[in-house]
DNA sequence: ACCCCGACCTGAGGGC
DNA sequence: TGCCCTCAGGTCGGGG
């Protein structure tokens, strides 16, 4: 589910909680997500100095020299919760009050004022616990591309790692050395955007589309961050609330339905395991693919 | 190196 | 009502 703009939409809510508050409880209530989780007394009790995201994943630079890494998997959401109803000097930026955990509630971090907890029915988050210095060393890290929202990723960076990947483009953009964020919701809504078929041969992509499709990757993922990502099942808000930006697909679930374009049915297929959506009219086979 | 596929896990929805 | 199948936003690791 959670793609870049969800994890940054999470990201967003959390920072004002987290950043600079010490970590007074925690707790990792289940042994293990997709990998096993640290020991909560190995974060308990440390300040957060930072948290930034890298790909899908949320960095937690504690004050001890660790980072605790975040991911959301399928299915992860955080909720923020207030600690008590006497939280006047609070912002309120929770409606959320207090209430029993819930199934699949895997983590809890609490500061003073606010209770911060990890819902995850599918289990394929994971929370990780790594020296700072090095953690972009780390495997889950290290050969991870460009960030697509920042000045080093453009269209001659996008052509350059297209080059060698002779199968279909959509699979391809969803390879984090290629480019990190995009998963199978954005990468289907870039691609109508940029007007390219997915099954387009990776590297016959030429600089002006490269271009094009990389400027069409960063304003389709900016739109669905400005709108609170995209709600299809599990997703919300920490506030609670629910994304956005699905209201907006032009594509994705959209299949059989008019274009909003042209009115031709937009069609569905297979790649790599994954659901591709697409008009076959605006995202004509590209010759030559300059 | 690339590429394909299965695995991980739970829940929702459709067909019978 | 229940069962059984398919599908769902991600990523890793094994094999060809």
């Amino acid at each position: 589910m959670p793609e870049l703009p969800e994890v940054e939409t999470t990201l967003r809510a959390l920072s004002p909680h987290l950043v600079g508050q010490v970590l007074q409880r925690v707790d990792f209530r289940a042994p293990k997500l997709r990998l096993p989780m640290p020991v909560a007394a190995d974060v308990q009790g440390r300040r957060v100095e930072a948290l930034e995201r890298r790909a899908k994943y949320m960095l937690a630079t504690l004050n001890d020299g660790q980072t605790l890494l975040m991911h959301l998997g399928m299915s992860g959401r955080f909720s923020i919760f207030y600690q008590n109803d006497t939280s006047d000097t609070v912002t309120p930026i929770s409606r959320l009050a207090p209430t029993p955990l819930a199934t699949h509630d895997h983590a809890v971090l609490a500061t003073d004022t606010v209770e911060m907890r990890y819902n995850d029915p599918r289990r394929f988050g994971m929370f990780v616990l790594m020296p700072t210095a090095t953690r972009l060393n780390h495997p889950l890290l290290a050969d991870l591309g460009p960030e697509p929202l920042s000045p080093d990723f453009d269209g001659n960076a996008l052509h350059a790692a297209l080059r060698g990947r002779r199968t279909a483009l959509k699979p391809v953009l969803m390879d984090a050395r290629v480019v990190v964020g995009v998963g199978n919701i954005y990468a289907a809504e870039a691609l109508f955007a940029a007007g390219i078929h997915p099954e387009t041969p990776a590297e016959a992509l030429g600089p002006t589309l490269c271009a094009r499709l990389a400027d069409a990757i960063r304003a389709t993922l900016t739109r669905a961050i400005a709108t609170g990502g995209s709600t299809l099942r599990d997703y919300r808000q920490p506030n609670g609330e629910a994304g956005h930006f699905q209201d907006t697909f032009a594509v994705y679930g959209h299949a059989g339905k008019p274009c909003r374009v042209c009115a031709t049915p937009i069609a569905q297929m297979t790649q790599a395991q994954r659901s591709t959506f697409f008009c076959p009219h605006c995202q004509p086979h590209t010759q030559g693919a300059r």
